[in-house]
DNA sequence: GAATCATGAGAAAGCGTTTTCTCAGAGCGT
DNA sequence: ACGCTCTGAGAAAACGCTTTCTCATGATTC
């Protein structure tokens, strides 16, 4: 009985907006109003309004809102391993620059499984108002395919042919080549290029940076060794990178090049007297390794803060289909303590 | 002209529960009793709607089931600094136990402002169906106030006076003593501690746990020195350990160790021969560095999913108000090389 | 003083679901 | 055959808010 048949919920019901409304003496729409700022409403009311509101302690419900208002006020980020350095400081500079707006972000790891990239962005766009996606590994095809559906969407370290969509990508073969440059003009003749995951693309980026290096540098020898993305995999490798007998190491990332530098201490190789070594990314730890690393710095914090801009720029201009940059960043070579000239020309 | 007021809407409109009903010939009603499978509905008609639903690649906007479901799948976590690896480690363990479960998280910086976290938290709550919270600063009385209306809540390091919010903590003051008996037992006789922040609870910890550790070992000498929990302030305080004339460090956690190695590194001092120091936390890189660092390891890994674990229990038992648990890790010391028998007795 | 206008508040529709309520029709027993 | 129960589908309410529409009231103007 009673008036509706759900009324019984009214009991131990959070305060709404009705609620705010019946002690104000007024409607809900008035309430909004007030709220909101939307339309003129008399101060008289408004003020009582709002006293009937601190009162009660009313906060709307985000959820009703978002619901008439078409927009969560949230935004996701897709990525392949929250445990790498990059991606959380990523998701820390877009967090932060998000929430200056007014914006919050829902994350989604993938867990480096690529198949579930395009699922878990799907999901994170029908519930936030847009989505960055950092997605390696996922093939050109299923991004190129993806991208519309996800639309307001910012690209890190991919791009897609259609050009509507915001990328932020770090250069790795101009890194990877000023790495290799380096090493050489302190006179290593024989390095190695510890390779990452073979579908990532920046490691893809990276074999085309070193190809151009090779075509410059005939006299050089440049090997080429797979590898992983994490302290493990570079630790794995100590073995062939020692075998190798290379002077000059060229680590996929920070990461690998932290594991490596490991093996080698445990193998009593000193660096970089016996063999030099080098990172990318710069990520904060870089510097404190032992030794520093040497390594291509991306603006790591950057990338989050402008990935937000980005997003930001298109969720404002909703509709007027424009076309979006495509903003590359260049690294910039750290130049620490793990390189040095080759103590003797090892015979050849 | 047209029906409603809004009609024009539904041009380039998102495909929804009524397109789906419409193609299938039946009520929006039966689309949603045969997406979620809900009630008994007839074989046939069933085939018919998801035939429809996969035409029209239907997917349900999840604003409006929470809407309707008062409930969001989403937790958010609110913690004041996503740079720290203790955190970031939280956060991740979180989000996968999470998305096991078909949750996602929300997170919440607060950049180290303790006065937003009251806020942040309040927002993420309305948000989401619970929060977990790492206020390790907020004032006790905040804190007892604030839980009960954040209810599905988790506290990580925290704990309520009111035994229903479950909260994990980690035993700082055991793990600070074991590593001063650590120290101790290799010879050390003059210690220091490099305290954390101020108002940081978990600082509070070390800080009663060292005064059981004097209690307990009158004959040794320690000093205690202010400081803060990141890198740089480890580094700062590089001089003033110098001057302190211990053999033996307690640092805060393992980012001030870290800085702090680097500090004496740069200054030519060695460790462990010349000084000994040791970190809290064993972050993930704390092996890596050079010496890997001796440190109490607190399964950081375990936190993140444990903390879902509880906060899962709480959405379940919605409603029948039970007594939480409250565990605590106790930290287990992980001897490195960053700790040995100091060379010789300095003068006393 | 009557007609026009501006102001501002309430009624109601709409956002996209789920779920209750209700009722038509089929199947069954007697 | 009649009425009964049961199955299953549609109508409509509900979730909590925003916003359009509408209309009353008081102010303004000729």
């Amino acid at each position: 009985m009673g008036r509706g048949h759900m009324a019984r919920r009214n009991t131990n019901r959070r305060v709404g907006i009705a609620d705010v409304a019946e002690k104000a003496g007024v409607s809900h729409a008035t309430v909004s109003r007030v709220m909101n700022g939307n339309a003129a409403v008399d101060p008289g009311i408004a003020a009582r309004v709002r006293a009937a509101a601190v009162e009660l302690k009313y906060q709307p419900n985000p959820v009703g809102r978002s619901l008439a208002l078409g927009k969560t006020d949230t935004i996701g980020i897709v990525v392949p391993d929250l445990a790498n350095p990059t991606f959380q400081a990523i998701l820390r500079g877009l967090s932060i620059a998000a929430a200056q707006d007014g914006y919050r972000v829902l994350i989604a790891d993938s867990s480096e499984v690529t198949s579930e990239e395009a699922i878990l962005a799907g999901e994170a766009r029908r519930r936030c108002d847009g989505v960055v996606l950092c997605a390696p590994r996922m093939a050109d095809a299923e991004l190129e395919e993806l991208a519309p559906t996800l639309h307001p969407l910012v690209l890190i370290n991919r791009t897609t042919i259609a050009t509507n969509t915001p990328s932020l990508s770090v250069d790795y073969g101009q890194g990877i080549q000023e790495l290799a440059q380096h090493l050489v003009s302190l006179g290593h003749r024989r390095l190695v290029f510890l390779s990452g995951p073979e579908h990532s693309a920046s490691n893809r980026q990276r074999l085309v940076g070193l190809d151009q290096f090779r075509a410059e540098h005939p006299e050089i020898e440049l090997e080429l060794l797979h590898g992983g993305s994490n302290f493990d995999s570079g630790h794995e490798s100590t073995e062939a990178i020692i075998a190798s007998g290379a002077t000059g190491i060229l680590a996929f990332n920070d990461l690998v090049a932290m594991g490596l530098l490991s093996g080698l201490h445990e193998r009593g190789i000193r660096v970089p007297e016996d063999i030099s070594v080098t990172g990318f990314d710069d990520i904060p730890f870089a510097k404190y390794t032992t030794p520093p690393l040497t390594t291509a710095a991306v603006p790591i914090n950057e990338l989050g803060s402008l990935a937000w801009r980005r997003m930001r720029e298109q969720i404002q201009q909703a509709g007027e289909a424009s076309i979006q940059a495509q903003d590359e960043f260049s690294p910039r070579v750290e130049i620490r303590k793990s390189t040095a000239a080759p103590a003797l020309r090892p015979a050849s």
